[in-house]
Order: C-alpha cells, then sequence, then structure tokens
DNA sequence: GTTTAGGGTTAG
C-alpha cells in the first residue's frame, strides 16, 4: 500500500510506526546518508501538475516544508515521485497536507532553486511508502493500526541452492571478474565469479548495452548483489546471465568500511537487512581469502610477473593500430630500468612540463589490441587500475646479467586484462592521492636540461627550448620531447636504447668522402663497397654474344642490331622499349642493350632516360649478373641485391610499358624485375662528446641527415662543396675544442654480433643538419 | 526479439 490517506490523528499514527523508522530531519538529510530506515515529515507547499517523462513514466513533483512557522526556502525539498506512486499520489495529494514518508532515495537537487542541496525520489518499485494527513482531516472514526512494509521483500538464493531455468537474487562475494569490455556483439561484457558462505561458485556472464549497469566490481573481494539473474546449465554447471530486469549494486569488500552501494541506479532498496548479509560476507571473505594475483606498486613489481596496478595517467599516445601508449605513475620508483617507448611529439597527449618532471617515476605501458579502444578512451589525470598487467624483463641475447622492464597489457581478457577507470571517490584514489600530493618531486627530476617550473606555461618551455637548440647545428626532425641524456650515463648502460643527446663532434671517419658513400641493402642490411663502374668493361664485354636473330621481336621493344666491323665482329643490339607501342622520345626512352661496351653504356646513357644491359638467353632477353649494375640513368648506376633480388625476365617489364604513367625510374624498374634496390648511403662514424664522455655513433644514411643524396654527391661539384662545408663547420681541422658548435642527435644504441660476441653500437637517427649550415 | 561469452595470460 504505497499511498495511504490516515484517517486519524497524526500522532496517533507515528506511535504505531516500526521502532527502526527514525524521523530525519531537513539538516541530517546528505548524500550519501542510508535513509533505509528513515522517514522524513514535510508540508506539501507546492504539489506541480502530473506529467510524463520521455519515456512515458509518470512524474510528479512536490516541494515539502519541515517546519510549519517557516518561511525560508531552504526549509524546503524537493520530492519527485515517478511511476505509479506519482499517479495514485497526485490524485490524494494537496497543498497544505502534512506526509511521512519513507523508503526513499536522496540524490543531488536537480535545481538550483534554493531549496535543500538534496532531492528526495520515490516509486513504487523501490518500496517508498507515502502516507497523507489531509490538512482537513476526515471526520472518520480512529485510526486504524497500518502495517508498514518500506521495501518489496527480496529473497536471495544461497549459490548452493540453484536450479536451472530459474531467475533469482543472489549475494556472492567476487572471486574472479573481468572488468567490462566490449563484447563481439552489441553490449558490454563482464564475467564475474562469486562465491558465498557455502562455498560454491557460481560463473556469471553479464551483458548490458550500458556499461554502468554491470557491477562497478574494483577487486577480488568486492561484495555483489545480482536482482533477477537467470541462472542456467551450461557444460554440467550452473550458470549465472543477465535476464531483463538484472540490477547490481557492489561493495567495497573490506570489514569495517561503510557499506555503500556501488551503482548509477536512482532507485534501489537497501534495508538493514541487506547491509548485514554484506557484513557477513565480508567477514567470511577475510577468514577464507585465498590469494590470487598481487596488487602490486611499481617499487614491488618482481621481473616477469602479472599484476594489478592501481595508478595515475600522465600521458598517452597511439603507438600504431594494435597498441596504445599509457604513461602512468603511483608514485613509486621502478626498481628495474624501464624501456621508454618512442612515439611522435605531436602523438602524444598530456602536459609535457609534468611529463618531463615525472619522467624519473612514469612507466610506459603498451596495451595492445582490444584495450586499445579503452586506452584512447582516458583522459590524462585519470586514476585507473589495469589488471593483470605483464612486467616482462627483457635481456640482451647472451646478456642474461643485463635487463630491463617492458609493461604490456596483452590483448585478450584472459586472467581479467583489462582497465577501469576508477572513481575519485573510490578509497584507494583518496590514498594514492595523498600519497602523490606528499611526494617531493624535485627529489625526483633529471637536471640535464634546463628545468621549468610548474608555473612555467608550456609557451615558456616552448621557447627556452628553442633557444636552448639555437646553438646546435642539428635539428631534431621528431620526438622534441625526449631529454638529454649524458653520454656516460648511455655508456653505462647495457640497455639497448633511444636517447637524444648534445655533444660536439671531435673526429669522424672517413676522411675522404668517397670512402663513405657505400651500398646498403635494406632488406638484409648488409652493406657493400660501390664497384669502380670501369671494373665492368669485362664483365659487360663477356656477355656480348652475337644476338639471336629469332629474339629480336620482343612484343613491347623496336630493336636494332649494329654490326660494329671497325671492332671487329662485334655485334650491339639496342631494344627501344616503346609505350602503348610508340616510341618515346630519346630523353623519355628506356633502352636495353646486348653486347655494349662501358663506353657505349655510358655514352646512351646520357641520351636516354635509363639503360638496362642485357643478353639473350635461348628466346629470352635476361639481365646480367647481379655484380654490375642492372640499370644505369645519366651518371648514376643501381644495384641489386644479390641475396634478396629474384631476378624476372625482362619480359615482365611490359606490364610497365602499357601502364600509362608508369615511370622509368630505378625503384618501379627493380620491383618489376624482381630486384631489391641496393640504396646508396653515407656511412660515418661520429665521435661525439658532451664533456661526460665520448661514443662512437655510425650515421648510415641516404639523403636526410645532410640533405645530400649519397647517390649523386659523387657526380656533383656543387654537393661536394656542400659535404666539405657542412664538415668543416661541424669538425674544423685544428679548432679549440671549446669552438666546437654543439650537435643535437637522436642516438640508438642495439647489439651486433662481433664473432662471438654482442657488442653494443650506437646509431644516429632522425637528425638533420640545420639548414643554414 | 537475438548476440555477445561461457574465467585460466602475450608471445608485441
Amino acid at each position: 500500500m504505497p499511498v495511504e490517506v490516515l484517517k486519524g490523528t497524526l500522532q496517533g499514527f507515528k506511535t504505531s510506526l516500526p521502532n527502526r523508522l527514525q524521523k530525519v530531519d531537513l539538516k541530517h538529510l546528505r548524500l550519501g546518508c542510508n535513509c533505509a530506515n528513515k522517514y522524513f515529515q514535510g508540508a506539501v507547499v507546492i504539489s506541480y501538475p502530473l506529467t510524463r517523462l520521455e519515456n512515458g513514466k509518470a512524474f510528479f513533483k512536490i516541494v515539502l516544508q519541515e517546519s510549519e512557522n517557516s518561511s525560508s526556502r531552504t526549509d524546503t525539498i524537493n520530492m519527485l515521485l515517478f511511476g505509479k506512486l506519482a499517479e495514485d499520489s497526485e490524485k490524494v495529494v494537496h497543498q497544505g497536507d502534512t506526509l511521512v514518508v519513507a523508503g526513499f532515495s536522496l540524490t543531488k537537487s536537480a535545481s538550483e532553486d534554493g531549496r535543500h542541496c538534496c532531492q528526495l525520489e520515490m516509486s513504487d518499485e523501490t518500496g517508498s511508502t507515502i502516507y497523507i494527513c489531509p490538512k482537513s482531516p476526515c471526520t472518520a472514526a480512529a485510526s486504524e493500526t497500518v502495517s508498514i512494509s518500506v521495501a518489496p521483500k527480496y529473497t536471495y538464493t544461497p549459490l548452493n541452492h540453484l536450479k536451472g531455468g530459474t531467475v533469482v537474487n543472489l549475494y556472492g562475494a567476487v572471486k574472479f571478474f573481468k572488468p567490462p569490455y566490449v563484447s563481439k556483439g552489441t553490449d558490454y561484457c563482464s564475467v564475474v565469479t562469486i562465491v558465498d558462505q557455502s562455498d560454491t561458485k557460481l560463473v556469471c556472464t553479464l551483458f548490458n548495452a550500458n556499461r554502468d549497469a554491470l557491477p562497478k566490481i574494483y577487486k577480488n573481494g568486492d561484495i555483489v548483489r545480482f536482482h533477477r539473474i537467470k541462472v542456467q546449465e551450461f557444460n554440467g554447471q550452473m550458470q549465472g546471465v543477465t535476464s531483463n530486469g538484472f540490477a547490481a549494486l557492489t561493495f567495497d569488500g573490506t570489514v569495517g568500511a561503510p557499506v555503500v552501494p556501488r551503482t548509477t541506479s536512482k532507485l534501489f532498496t537497501f534495508t538493514e537487512e541487506d547491509k548485514k548479509t554484506v557484513e557477513d560476507l565480508r567477514i567470511w571473505v577475510a577468514s577464507n581469502s585465498s590469494n590470487s594475483v598481487p596488487a602490486a606498486n611499481l617499487s614491488s613489481i618482481q621481473p616477469q610477473m602479472f599484476f594489478d596496478l592501481t595508478c595515475q595517467l600522465v600521458g598517452k599516445a597511439k603507438v600504431d593500430g594494435a597498441s596504445y601508449l599509457l604513461k602512468v605513475w603511483d608514485g613509486t620508483k621502478c626498481p628495474f630500468p624501464s624501456w621508454k617507448v618512442l612515439v611522435k611529439e605531436d602523438d602524444l597527449e598530456g602536459d609535457s612540463v609534468l611529463i618531463n618532471q615525472l619522467k624519473n617515476l612514469t612507466v610506459d605501458v603498451v596495451v595492445y589490441d582490444n584495450h586499445v579502444q579503452l586506452a584512447k578512451s582516458l583522459k590524462v589525470g585519470n586514476f585507473i587500475r589495469m589488471y593483470s598487467l605483464h612486467a616482462k624483463t627483457q635481456s640482451p641475447e647472451g646478456k642474461p646479467d643485463v635487463s630491463y622492464v617492458q609493461f604490456h597489457l596483452h590483448g585478450g581478457t584472459g586472467y581479467g586484462r583489462g582497465i577501469t577507470v576508477l572513481p575519485e571517490n573510490h578509497t584507494d584514489v583518496k590514498k594514492l592521492k595523498a600519497f602523490l600530493d606528499s611526494l617531493d618531486l624535485r627529489k625526483y627530476a633529471g637536471s640535464e636540461i634546463p628545468s621549468a617550473e610548474p608555473e612555467d606555461s608550456y609557451l615558456t618551455l616552448g621557447s627556452c627550448l628553442e633557444a636552448y637548440q639555437e646553438l646546435s647545428v642539428t635539428v631534431l626532425t621528431d620526438h622534441q620531447h625526449f631529454d638529454v641524456t649524458a653520454v656516460n650515463t648511455i655508456l653505462n648502460s647495457r640497455i639497448p636504447q633511444q636517447y637524444r643527446i648534445r655533444a660536439k663532434l671531435r673526429r669522424f671517419e672517413p676522411k675522404k668522402l668517397h670512402q663513405s658513400i657505400k651500398l646498403l641493402c635494406p632488406q638484409c642490411n648488409l652493406l657493400q663497397e660501390v664497384p669502380d663502374v670501369t671494373e665492368f668493361d669485362t664483365l659487360l664485354q663477356a656477355s656480348a654474344t652475337r644476338p639471336n636473330p629469332d629474339s629480336q621481336n620482343i612484343p613491347f621493344c623496336e630493336s636494332v642490331v649494329w654490326d660494329i666491323e671497325s671492332q671487329g665482329s662485334r655485334y650491339v643490339a639496342v631494344h627501344f622499349v616503346t609505350r602503348y607501342e610508340l616510341l618515346q622520345e630519346p630523353e623519355d626512352s628506356l633502352i636495353m642493350i646486348e653486347g655494349g661496351t662501358l663506353r657505349d653504356i655510358l655514352r646512351l646513357s646520357k641520351k636516354f632516360k635509363g639503360i638496362i644491359p642485357v643478353r639473350s638467353v635461348e628466346d629470352n632477353l635476361v639481365l646480367l649478373d647481379l655484380s654490375v649494375p642492372f640499370f644505369w640513368q645519366g651518371n648514376i648506376q643501381y644495384y641489386g641485391c644479390q641475396r634478396c633480388s629474384d631476378p624476372k625476365a625482362v619480359a615482365s617489364l611490359s606490364a610497365l610499358a602499357v601502364q600509362q604513367n608508369a615511370s622509368w625510374e630505378p625503384t618501379t624498374i627493380a620491383e618489376a624485375l624482381g630486384i631489391v634496390l641496393l640504396q646508396y648511403v653515407f656511412v660515418m662514424k661520429f665521435t661525439l662528446d658532451d664533456g661526460t664522455g665520448t661514443l662512437d655513433a655510425y650515421l648510415v644514411d641516404a639523403e636526410n641527415f645532410f640533405q645530400i643524396p649519397a647517390s649523386e654527391v659523387l657526380t656533383s661539384n656543387i654537393f661536394q662543396e656542400d659535404m666539405e662545408r657542412i664538415m668543416n663547420k661541424l669538425c674544423p681541422t685544428g679548432r679549440n675544442p671549446d669552438g666546437l658548435p654543439w650537435l643535437e642527435c637522436f642516438i640508438k644504441s642495439y647489439y651486433v654480433k662481433n664473432g662471438r660476441e654482442e657488442q653494443l653500437s650506437y646509431q644516429i637517427f632522425d637528425t638533420m643538419i640545420a639548414e643554414d649550415v
């Protein structure tokens, strides 16, 4: 009987209320206070017309005044009624009536109207009850005895009494859980295993389109209450699944902690009996606890462990489609060196000043696959918990004594892998916040870079960095957020890493420019010397056989054969590749040549777009041996990797010959012929010195570092002069070392096999010479 | 109205 009009006096009625119901005053109504056993009494000062919500539900609003003699707005409170209760009340409530209400929930007032900061919410679904004492009492006889049921009586089934095909209400302690994740269907999914005093386990598979409707479990041992969960048999075991009207409450499992349900629902019942059930379960859990995954902080991690980490997000960045970087800290220092994941400066989200400040306390966590979506949605500053995080120790091959740790949240949801955002009012968050606030960050701050005070704006730091870089003759093309590391620190580390350094170029090798140009296979990384073209004359001659007249009819070529009688019986065949069966202008034409000498080829390569030396094998034209250049263009010879190429017959060029937009560029031709093109690169050793130590770093670069193409430098006077000027600026001969310019460089360390030994080497990357040099 | 997952580590 949710709404009842009293026939007797209010006093008389109140004596019939159960003892456990206590009157509560407006001043004691606060958010979070347990109102299960409270009633409130007030007079109706306003009653609004009945309306309907968007979902069709009836809605009725009343303003109640606590004290009859007061006219202050602060003495009034809004009461919101929903559903059938709203409809029923609206018929019988009048202005001036006194109401006694119980079974309400208390929420933050939705309107800023100067009334009480909370509002009372009631609906018959949650067992709310309203007693109305009319302003003009009925003249009927004495009051009847009224019995109140504040809440509908829910019964809870012990887990050892479950039967398939039933819908029940359950209480249990969480033994295992997967935080809500996006399922492959349309809903969020959370798998929760609960256990109760009967020591029976139940795996519950919960789905809901609304993440907040799933239980807000943050750790094993939390207590849950499920209403309307369906029990069914699966694989010979009972299983719980969400059914219509499923609702969950979650409680902290700590003995003695306030019994406050976690839910986003505004309407739920919660009785003294519920409280007792939670408290009983807490005590049972405490004495039957089985330690599962440890919750660790960064300072207590062990190599190879999986653990739950509670931390704050400081920065985030995409790594690639399948992984995402989270920079987090928990205020403790990881005892092992940990990896730093290289991302583009522009991709790193977060306060760069703070990221820099905390760099020695944060760790880089890479999350994969299904976790990327959630990771992206996190806000910098969020307090999060990552479950089953993997602290993976890595040692370079053959170096078990040196190790560093990588943090991975691997893909999948096995073992509860996942991330949750913890609410700011969670006990663990409050504790962590207090701890983080208590830290003296200066103790951990790095000292290599001019430190910015927290009140400095990002702009100030930016311009400060600019001034700092002004003196450098190099420019970093990415990762500007990296801090400078001292050379001796780098030398002392045995971990493959990436660093930013600031140093001077003491010396470099080789001194002669032509010695610094090599050929690099981008696939197998083999470096080789650039051959001397004059060596090829014999090779080219040796392949010069009398062209086979049968092979001269090539579909995409116009061919001519020259007899060169002045040189004995030498024959040269030239095949002009046609485009759409048409000859092109010589400067656009690709030609293939059989039996040409080095002189012929060099001469022709100045006139034509490109030349491919070939020979006849039976009826086919094939490339020569890959020890000679397969393609000649202007002054440049292009080579294929003898290991990685899989040369095809020249006929495979026909596909290019019919393409309208195909160009006779070395890369295109190489690809069509199955050739892995060798790259011309500068290979130099720079001895870099920053005052704390010197290290030798290799430069292997095609054109980015000097902004000069290595392929052309040997045939261009202008490029050679540029190179000379640059090297003279970086490392002038006979200059006092103090006068040398600064170079800011990225270098990475990596292990190379040197015989049976592994040796740490350093290479320069993402760095270029400043334009004005 | 159905499907999702149905606990038991990635292999980066």
